[in-house]
Parts: structure tokens; C-alpha cells; sequence
DNA sequence: TCAATATCTCAAGACACATTGACATAAAAG
DNA sequence: CTTTTATGTCAATGTGTCTTGAGATATTGA
């Protein structure tokens, strides 16, 4: 990931919908959501979650696929997780005070811990 | 970092002239830089500069002192890290594809080396 | 083909943001 | 105390973004 692609990353994100969106698409999984049943839990009509959901697209942090009638949504994880390695790549100019708690933070995920490096 | 936090820090990085401010003040270390220094390297009238610097102080990014006639702008460490850490909380709700790759990126850095979970 | 469902497109209006230039404030030097 | 240096404030302007409502498109089923 570059600068204009971050840009464009944190630009989408910065909204409180879009934001929402990602975050709930994250946990949906790899399947994703179709449009209606993320409009109905952001409490958002059709033509404004169409337009959130089409400026995430452009970002590169959702892809869509049709299905039937309606249309599904799934989250980028490569773009999502680049971004992460965007901005702790920042930490990495001979500063580690970033990235040191972000770490820490990372340990506390519950996520599949990371190899030891060793 | 909650929810509204991470909105503002999100906007304010999202703009070209201060994501770049915020990366120059990560690698200019704790003692950050002066304004001048920083209008400098960005090619910033002082008007311009002053309103996005403001506006990253607001978002709780940077912080400042005044310095005899100068003022000396620096991150804010922990308002970086806990970005990062909010956005990786997304991948702790049950699906670690996001994580594993940012884990990969982390990996990758040049950082003193997380401590083994162990 | 007709109707129903699901989603997108478009134009309009309101609001927020970035830039500029002129001016104001603060600190130090002479 | 006046001047110089460093930075911030303010108003004006142009541009971008979000929301809304009406309507268009695509898919399925009767």
C-alpha cells in the first residue's frame, strides 16, 4: 500500500457509516452480507447506504458480487491489513515508540498468536 | 481508543498535507520539530500549515510547546498505536484473516521484536 | 408479460473542509 | 520601545461530501 492508496483508505473510513460497514463486514466473514441486511443494521435507506457501500468499493476495502437478486459484500482483507502495515511501517523509521504498544496490542488479540520470530 | 476517537484520528489523517506531517513528526522522534521546520518540508504557507497542524492537535495526534519563539510540534505515541489497535480489534471478532497479515507486516519491522507470548 | 423485490443512479440542497491573503499576537534582539 | 522572527487568527472563496427523494435498472416468480 502507498500514500494515495492510504489516503483513500482513511478517507473511507473516516465516516461514521462507513466505518460501521467495515467493521460489521469484517465479522461477517469471507461470505459477507447482502446490501439490504447491511442497510437494515445500519438504519440506513437505499440510496445512501448504496453510496457508502460504492465509495468503499472505489476504496479497495469491500468487492461485491451479485447474487440473485441481490447483491453481496465482503470485506478486503488485504487492503485492511495493509493499511495496518502502512501506518506501523511509520514506526519503523528508527522509532519504536508506535509500534512498541501496538504490539502489545496485538498480543492481546485473540487472534492465532504470530510465529516467534526464533 | 473508542469509537468517535478513532473517527477523528481517521479524518485527520486522511488528508495528504497532514498524514505526511504526522509521518515526518513519527521519524523526528520525542523532541519533534519546530513549526517552521515542518511548513519547511511541507511547502506550507504558515496559514495552512498552522490549520492542519491545529487540526491534528485536536484529534489528539500531535501535541505541542512553545520553545522561546518557536513552537515544537511531536506525536503522540499512543494516540498512534491505539488507531492501529482499534482497527485490529476488528479482527478479533472471530475472523483473523485481517490480523495474520498485519502480524506478517509487524514481523517484517524493523522494531525491537515483540516478546514471546511464552 | 406483469408485478414484486433488491439495488443503483441522479440531481438538488445543506453542510463541512482546504486554501489564500491580510492581519494579529508572542518572544527575543538591539 | 521598536524591530524582527515565528506563529496563529480571521474572513472569503472554492471545492468536496453527505443526505434525501424520485426514479431507473436488474432479477425472479406468477
Amino acid at each position: 500500500m502507498d500514500e494515495p492508496q492510504a489516503l483513500d483508505a482513511l478517507g473511507a473510513l473516516s465516516q461514521e457509516t462507513r466505518l460501521r460497514i467495515v467493521r460489521l463486514l469484517v465479522t461477517a466473514g469471507p461470505e459477507g452480507m447482502a446490501a439490504g441486511a447491511i442497510g437494515e443494521a445500519m438504519g440506513a435507506t437505499s440510496s445512501r447506504l448504496s453510496f457508502h457501500l460504492a465509495h468503499l468499493e472505489a476504496a479497495g476495502l469491500v468487492q461485491s458480487r451479485r447474487e440473485g437478486r441481490s447483491i453481496r459484500y465482503s470485506a478486503v482483507y488485504d487492503a485492511l491489513s495493509g493499511l495496518i502495515a502502512f501506518l506501523m511501517r511509520d514506526c519503523c523509521q528508527g522509532h519504536p515508540e508506535v509500534c512498541t504498544p501496538a504490539v502489545a496490542a496485538l498480543s492481546a488479540c485473540a487472534c492465532p498468536s504470530p510465529e516467534p520470530a526464533a
